[in-house]
DNA sequence: GTCTATAGGACGATAGAC
DNA sequence: GTCTATCGTCCTATAGAC
């Protein structure tokens, strides 16, 4: 669904790639596409939350950090052939104006992501407001270069966007201690 | 399309948005939905071109001008109710890995919004380089603060891109010049 | 609970009268 | 060039045998 979008794929698709008859799909997710898609929405927003945070953990600077972050993500992207490095982005894109309940889907993904993002940033010593506008500023910077990325097929918007947000955040320290348990687990 | 999809569109809404029936479509697009989605995203490419460039003309002071563009589009998307700012974004995210046609067309209109905002910046007295970066990283953030925008219903991704991006800008002259001619025009 | 068969309708595309 | 009728295919969802 991260790489056809959620009109694009189709329930014969699901069923053929889970393995499952159509029949069962039914069966366990009874209001049918939507439910499933949300499920995909939840289970991939769990899943990608703690990126961000498992990627900076290794510096002890912001400016190198955020670098960091934007490096490792083209070096992935080229990697992949540039594939849809964000699972939830072309969905979200995709629903805002049409799914309403998808769209809330999203919405709680991107809240958890931001809401675990921030209390990361503020456990290494950053102050609220400052952390809180930070995280929002890295995942929507990070989802506007992969979709630049994937069009043009070139890690250039990752790379300027790193070399555009890190410097002035050089020589701002990032307090030593481990992941909270908590962060971004849940929505 | 910009709002349903390049999937979730269908050549019948098409025919009743455009007031023409569908032979008539297959008759001035003998290739179909490709070629009337290429025609869009060429058409919307040129017309947006400008924008950025626009808006930022008002300023000679490129800390101002950056967070003047974020303002200006926070504003417009919650006067317009959250609707999709960007016509090529929502295409590009889903076409990027399917309809390989669709997706060379979002890289030229890219391709054009870089090539001719990096132009105006050179124009405007900035290195070179500096201004692809800045026009990249520009349009990069921007793309992914309309995403989130539009998820959350919020404007607080353009609003804290903004922030982010503009304090390091502040000081950074913009010589007075007016808009060339040619700028973005073409793809 | 699992799976097959199929309903009912929308899809992109075309044929061909005007 | 314009428009209508329709083709064949695919879709989501369901019914019902096992």
């Amino acid at each position: 669904m991260r790489h056809r979008g959620y009109a694009g794929v189709g329930m014969k698709d699901i069923a053929e790639a889970s393995g499952a008859p159509i029949g069962s799909l039914y069966h366990h997710f009874r209001a049918g596409k939507v439910a499933i898609a949300r499920e995909a929405l939840r289970n991939a927003g769990a899943a990608y939350g703690l990126l961000i945070p498992t990627i900076i953990d290794a510096y002890t600077d912001l400016g190198e950090a955020v670098g960091g972050v934007f490096d490792q993500a083209a070096e992935d992207m080229e990697a992949t052939g540039f594939a849809n490095m964000c699972p939830v982005a072309s969905v979200a894109a995709e629903v805002a104006d049409t799914v309403e309940e998808l769209r809330q889907a999203t919405r709680d993904v991107f809240d958890g992501w931001i809401d675990g993002g921030t209390a990361y940033f503020v456990a290494r010593g950053l102050d609220d407001r400052f952390a809180r506008d930070l995280t929002v500023a890295l995942i929507g910077a990070l989802e506007g270069a992969f979709l630049l990325a994937r069009a043009l097929r070139t890690t250039e918007p990752l790379l300027a966007a790193g070399r555009t947000l890190a410097p002035q955040y050089r020589g701002i320290a990032l307090a030593r201690v481990s992941l909270p348990p908590t962060v971004g687990a849940e929505s």
